[in-house]
Formats: C-alpha cells, sequence, structure tokens
DNA sequence: GGGATGTTAGAAAGCGTTTCCCTCATCAGC
DNA sequence: GCTGATGAGGGAAACGCTTTCTAACATCCC
C-alpha cells in the first residue's frame, strides 16, 4: 500500500553518479575523478569531455562518499560562546561566506559556558569529522579542547591557545581601543571610570580588565577596587553588576563595558535611577554590534571587527587544514580595536569644557560617521 | 622533512572502526551493526557482549560511511532570513537543542533576502543530502525551494507552503496577538494607530498587516492608507519607515510594528524628535525577543514563542523522516501568540484615564513579570 | 521421526568516491 | 632499431558501514 516508488523523482533513486558520466565521456571513473578535482595530469581535450559529459547527465559528486573515501569533510567546526548574543550572529555570518567561499560547510555550536555541553559539542564535531575547529569563545577550559588537540584537529583560539604545530591564535589588541576609551573619557574630563568585565574565569575577560587597568595606570588615574565590577556578558549581567556598583560606591561618572550588551544592561539600570545617560553617567561598551547605534543614546563604542576576525580564522584554518597554503607557518594574527565615539559619552556634569573640545568636534577618536 | 606521521595519535590512523569491536566481542560486523543501531532480533546476552566490547576499543560509528550506505545524513536543514535579526538566533537555539536531543546536526543557513544565496543555500543542503529542511523565514518564493519540493525532502514551511504530501505547515496566529495590541491600545484611548509591515512581497508580512487591518476593523477604526507604511524587518527600515509616518501624516498616536527590529527603529527615530515613547506615541513590537525588555522604554509587543515554533517544526520534519513517527499525519500546527504589556505604551497625552485603567494595572492583556 | 516453520547470526554485496598501481604508448638517446 | 625514461589513463582496491541473503540450528506438529 501507499506509494509504489516506482516514479524517478524518488531521491533515494535518482542520483546520477561518477559512473553514468564516465559513460557518456567514455572515460574511466578515475579519470572523472581526477577531472573533477582538477588533478592536472589529464589531458585538456579529454578534460573538456568529461566537463560537458558531466554538465549533460547533470552530475554532483557525493559528499558522503567523497569525505568517506578522504577522509576529509570539509565541515569547518565553530565555537561561540552563546548564539543569543548579537555579537555572534554577526562573527558566525562573516564566517560562513568565507568558508562557504572557500567551498566549506559550518558547523555552529555555542557552548552556552557549559562544560558539558561543550563536551558534547566537541564529541560531535569529531563524531562528523570536522577538518578544523575555530573556537572563538570568550574562553575556554583547555581540558575541553584536549582531544581535539590530541587528534591534532588544526585549531584557531582567540586570544590564547597551547603552543602546538597545528594551533593558531588570533591576537587581539584590545589595549588599543580600550586605550582610546579611557583617554577620550579622561580628555572629557572624567576621573572616576568604573569598570564591567566579563566572568573572570574567562581568560578574554581577565585580558581586558587588565587593559583598563593599564591604560588608567598610563594617565596616573587611580582604579579602586570597587570601581571594577564582575559581570558576566549578558544585558542582565550589566544591569546587576551596574546596580551593585550603584549601591556601593555611588555613580561613576563613567563606565567602561568588557561587551556591549553589558552596556545595554547598564543603559537600562540607571534608567531606572535619577541619573542620566550622558550627562550623569558616560558609558562605553566593547564589540560594536550593529546595535549598538539604534540605543538609546547610541553607544559609543570600542570596535573589534567581526570581518577580521572570521577572516582571519578562515584563512588560520586553511593554513593547517590545506599542506603548503600558506607557506609561511604563522602563528599569531593579529585583530585591531579602535573607539567609536557615539552620544552615550559626554563631560560629566559640571565640568567646564575648557580642556576638552565642544561636542560635535574631535573628541580624541573616530567619530562616527 | 617535516612530521613523519609514523605517532599512533594522528587522526589519519588512529580511527578504531565496526571490525575491531567484530573481533574483540568474537562476532561478525553485521551483529555489531545490528547492536549499535539496536535492531531487537539480537541475543541479549550477546549484545551485552558487543556494548562492552564497544566501550573497551571507544568505538565510534563513523558519520561519513553510514551516510553513504544508509542514505541518510542525519542533518536538518534549517532556513532563515537573516541571522543577524535577534529573532532568528533564539530560534535556531531551540531548534538546534531539539535536533540534537535527537541525534541530527543542524545546517543552518541564511537567506538574507536574496535569491542567488537562497538558491546556493538550498544546493548545498541537497549536496550535504540534509534529511529534511525547515524553512523558516518570513517568506520565500517558492520557485527557489522547487527543486527540494521536486526531490520529496521532507519540509516544513511558516505560514504557508505547497499542499503535498511531505509538506507541513506551521500555522502562526498572528490574528490573537494583533488583536490584543490594537485591543489594548484602544483601550487605552487610541484612535490613531498606524502599522509598519514588513517587505510586502513576503507572504507574512501580508498576512502581519492583514491582522491588523482586520482588528482595527472589529472595533469600527478606519486604517487610512497613509498609516500603513512598508518597512524591512531592520532597525533602519523601521527608522525610515516612522520618519516618513511623522513627514507624511504626522505623528500617530500609536505605533504596531511587524517585528521588534522594526520597533527598535521607531523608538530610534522618535528619540530624535520631540515626540516622546511612550507619553506622545506608543509603540508595539511583534516577536518578543529577549532584548525587548531591555529597550528604553522597555517594549510592549506580541510574543511568538521561539520554544513553540522549533518544537513543532522539528516535529513536523521527524513525522516526515521517521516512518511511523507520527500516525497522524497532521499537515498543520498552530502557533500561538499574546501580547506582552511592558512600558512603551500608554494612555495618549490629553486623554483622561476614564475609560482604561491606571497604569500598573491590569491592561487588557498578560503584563510582563 | 521427519518435514515444515521460526529464529538468530554470518557472509557478502553494495553505497560513490579517491588513489595506488600498473599498463601501454610515446619519445629521446645511443 | 633497441632500451629506458616519462606520462597519461584504466583497473581495482580501499574507505566503514547497512542490509539482504543464506545457512545453521532449534522448535513444532502430525
Amino acid at each position: 500500500m501507499g506509494r509504489t516508488n516506482k516514479g524517478t523523482s524518488n531521491r533515494h533513486h535518482a542520483a546520477v553518479n561518477i559512473h553514468d558520466v564516465a559513460k557518456r565521456a567514455r572515460v574511466s571513473i578515475a579519470t572523472v575523478s581526477r577531472v573533477v578535482n582538477r588533478i592536472p595530469t589529464v589531458d585538456e581535450e579529454l578534460a573538456k569531455r568529461v566537463w560537458k559529459a558531466i554538465d549533460e547527465v547533470g552530475y554532483v559528486p557525493n559528499t558522503q562518499a567523497r569525505a568517506l573515501v578522504s577522509g576529509r569533510s570539509r565541515i569547518l567546526g565553530l565555537i561561540v560562546s552563546e548564539i543569543t548574543n548579537p555579537f555572534f550572529p554577526e562573527l558566525v555570518q562573516e564566517f560562513e561566506n568565507l568558508a562557504v567561499a572557500q567551498g566549506y560547510e559550518v558547523m555552529i555550536g555555542p557552548t552556552n559556558y557549559d562544560a558539558a555541553r561543550t563536551e558534547s559539542l566537541i564529541r560531535r564535531m569529531m563524531q562528523r569529522s570536522v577538518d578544523g575547529v575555530a573556537v572563538m569563545t570568550f574562553g575556554i577550559e583547555e581540558q575541553l579542547v584536549q582531544k581535539l588537540v590530541e587528534q591534532e584537529f588544526p585549531l584557531v583560539f582567540v586570544d590564547a591557545g597551547p603552543d602546538l604545530p597545528n594551533i593558531r591564535v588570533l591576537k587581539v589588541n584590545y589595549g588599543e581601543g580600550i586605550r582610546e576609551a579611557v583617554q577620550h573619557l579622561a580628555a572629557l574630563g572624567h576621573r572616576r571610570i568604573a569598570f564591567i568585565s566579563g566572568p573572570l574565569r574567562m581568560r578574554t575577560a581577565v585580558t581586558r580588565r587588565d587593559a583598563f587597568r593599564k591604560s588608567m595606570g598610563e594617565l596616573g588615574l587611580t582604579v579602586p577596587d570597587a570601581s571594577i565590577v564582575e559581570g558576566n556578558h549578558t544585558m542582565e549581567g550589566g544591569k546587576a553588576a551596574m546596580e551593585q556598583l550603584l549601591a556601593e560606591s555611588g555613580p561613576p561618572t563613567a563606565v567602561i563595558c568588557s561587551n556591549d550588551m553589558t552596556a545595554i544592561g547598564v543603559l537600562h539600570a540607571l534608567d531606572e535611577t535619577k541619573y542620566r545617560v550622558p550627562k550623569d553617567v558616560s558609558v562605553v561598551g566593547f564589540d560594536d554590534i550593529h546595535l549598538a547605534q539604534f540605543m538609546l543614546p547610541p553607544l559609543t563604542t570600542v570596535q573589534m571587527s567581526c570581518k577580521a576576525l572570521a577572516m582571519a580564522a578562515v584563512e588560520a584554518l586553511r593554513a593547517g587544514i590545506e599542506p603548503g597554503h600558506s607557506k609561511a607557518a604563522k602563528k599569531e594574527w593579529p585583530i585591531p580595536t579602535r573607539l567609536v565615539v557615539r552620544r552615550s559619552t559626554d563631560f560629566p556634569r559640571g565640568t567646564l569644557p575648557a580642556l576638552a573640545q565642544a561636542p560635535g568636534g574631535q573628541r580624541g577618536a573616530a567619530v562616527d560617521e
């Protein structure tokens, strides 16, 4: 009963394969394979004939079979912290575009900061035999990626990773952008500048915080312990951190946040108080997600280019996967950051705009166009 | 030169396969396969022995080989409109969780409203021989999915799709939520309510707009043509649409937006004018993305549950893939929507709160907890 | 007790590729 | 003109699994 499956349209029977092409072009399947893979030892005329046959019968190589025999799946793994933080979709988008252009698919997975989940994610990636993995999280416990390291998968990390032959690292220059942010605030007259970090068990969070401390130090500004609060890279965390800051030490005149989501939480927390942004408190974010310019007020933030990050990641992975792709065994790929000034930062109330310039003029860094 | 690959750790040689297990358990590979696939004709004692062997040698079935021979990849395709619209990551997350729990991987791709891109995406999915595809966009040109339909891939659409055996449709009840929104505004005293739609070539956009018209009609409120403006589901589009609304017919007292991103754009546009939200203009979104509650002011919006959408989609796909999974050949899966009231809606200025209740009280629908 | 039936596990045939190995032809060198 | 080198293309063996077919053995009924 039911469908008889006798028709030609059923996908389980319709597939045209390499033999059909070989028959039509009157060559062996080995030659077809060589043509498809652009192996240069095939006579040009013959290749043309094969391409013609491929076109005529509508041949598409079977990915599964290819992967089985070659051991390469042409899938890249991409591990992110959480997919619902808008920074990551932007990164995923860029990464995927580049990967697809190079003939790869992307297998994406969030860790959600959960070890069990991360472990299962990595296991799944290994089971699908990805050709390489980009670990683009805010930090990851090293033991979790141990299996990938052992099996010598090409790997890319952000900020820091084990120093091994096929491991590459994207070095984000946090110092640069954060220094610009601190100098921008200082130039406006701010002295009491607070910092809301990411979860401090994440390496990146520590790095960003230290960059802040260093920049403050360079300007001779002190950073009391109470001015640094730990957030968790979410809006909720930012809101809670700001509330803590207000409760414990009263409002600082400016807050720098470890990412834009935190900054959004801060804006939200301040909206529920008598303090206005930027007149009472200036707020600076980090990442420059697309949303940042649509916040009220539009967010001054440190831009970290997704595109640069994605390009370096794909490039670095290919260097590890495709033999002789990149001659230099480059291990570190620098990623710049820069401040984008919008409207969430201003003179602290009561400060005379003596030393600094009038709003709208040059304010120490790139002004959003 | 270079590494010699003689070590045992290299992943290209280390794989333990079904033969190793068979040898260890002193059975044939056929039996191992049957055990792994839980085919019930295997003697229980024997199965135990095989599981033990599997555990001892650390066997993991090779996905590629499985897919090659069975013709099923255990990958589900998920087509979305754009990955950078926060609604979709939330959906992706839910969908992926469910799919993984059922032993599937997910291959995600955005159309970005671009036909060429969509076509290539679908081609890639077919090449990877996904077991089924969920088309969860705001709408899609039917000819693009034609190939999937022809090849009889199990398919799930939102709102509308061809009426064919293995095509299921998720029917979102837009009317419900939008009616609540209109009634909520009307109860507050609004009469001049505008609507910003999605791009009208998308079927979903038309459906949402019509639901708005209908609800207005039910209350005897007129909808002049100028009160309906076409947006494009982005913040930029929302901003532009609101500016058009202000320029052409002056400010309405309330605006309902086709999605939350549009509403964010509207808030942004109004922030640049003398009109305040909600005192001068009330704004209602659609989707209830996580971000909505962190907007300034927090956004009143119609909630469409990602979780419900994802659950129905995965369930519907499985019904199409796994024979006898769902006995009833259910074709339509209803998805409810409901209004969530936050702080972007209020009495229009100058209206006496006579007929409606005081803010904070019951306001016609669920109040955000 | 013998033939029919039922149950369980092994042998082997694929699935659609890539790639190794070998043949056969061409050609240069002496 | 013969030999050895070179190079293009075909045959066939993997790759690791699922599934059909078949054999072996136990069970049952008359």
